[in-house]
DNA sequence: CCCAATAATGATAATCATTATCATATAAAC
DNA sequence: GTTTATATGATAATGATTATCATTATTGGG
């Protein structure tokens, strides 16, 4: 498996030393491009390429990756706290969490835009923002 | 300081004794209305009052008054749940939080109906939301 | 290529928030 | 007023995360 051109850049401007165990966790994270992990899960998945690999590496990893914007850090109410794969052009911090299968769905971020316009009309300058819709999905909510 | 009627008719239907403990823990969160308290800091106003009061209790009371929706517990990304008074009438999961001052600030609920009626086109059925957006406050941003 | 300097790693201890346990205290029921 | 149930406070246990530190790997200069 191959890391994707634009991360690449980003880890280069970083200076980012790609060693064997912070490209099994990009390896991870690109693989499980949507979905957000936990370090434990990450762990988990990394091992099977590096088997030695140790928690504190992974938390050291995510925490730098997040730092460069290489992924999203996030927390639910569950609170521990959750990484995925940033996508460059997009923001991606809205979420819809279905209560009854626990999957996540992307919402796209144009539909903050008039809610933010308001905003700064009251003089907010807006530097980032996330949103989670709790909800029953289309699949969930037949039934 | 006396207790609302509204909590107080919540409390009875959830057949709530009213020790002292936790009288002093509802009243802190009616004197700081608004404001998202973590136990530690409950706990902290809270022994003016009851000065041997232990945190077990406080995150008790809190739990307890969460469950009943007299509180509402959320979680920040700084990884620690803080409590407020619910608001009867709104949701009040809208919020502004200033990256300068870190004052939090609460949007109207209605700036959102729109994106939810689009969602709900696509099958989505709402059942609560969250919405945090980071920004310099219009104070902070002036200077 | 070899050695010194630097950075990264893994094991594990420390920390922090939260939850569980349990003996004691308080309140309710009879 | 004694018994029974419930609440409390101290503290131990837990789970997630961070810090420490000895060891290992990598790098750059000679």
């Amino acid at each position: 498996m191959m890391l994707e051109q634009g991360i690449k850049e980003r880890l280069e401007k970083a200076e980012y030393k790609l060693t064997q165990q912070r490209k099994a966790v990009l390896e991870v994270m690109q693989n499980k491009r949507g979905e957000h992990l936990t370090a434990e899960e990450v762990l988990y998945e990394a091992r099977q390429k590096v088997p030695h690999l140790g928690i504190a590496t992974v938390y050291r990893t995510l925490e730098r990756l997040a730092a460069i914007e290489v992924l999203y850090k996030t927390i639910f109410d569950e609170g521990k706290y959750r990484y995925e794969l940033s996508d460059q052009a997009e923001h991606q911090h809205l979420h819809i969490l279905c209560i009854a299968c626990s999957r996540i769905f992307e919402v796209e971020e144009g539909l903050l835009d008039s809610l933010e316009k308001h905003l700064e009309k009251d003089g907010f300058e807006i530097v980032n923002h996330q949103l989670k819709i709790y909800a029953y999905c289309p699949e969930c909510s037949r039934k």
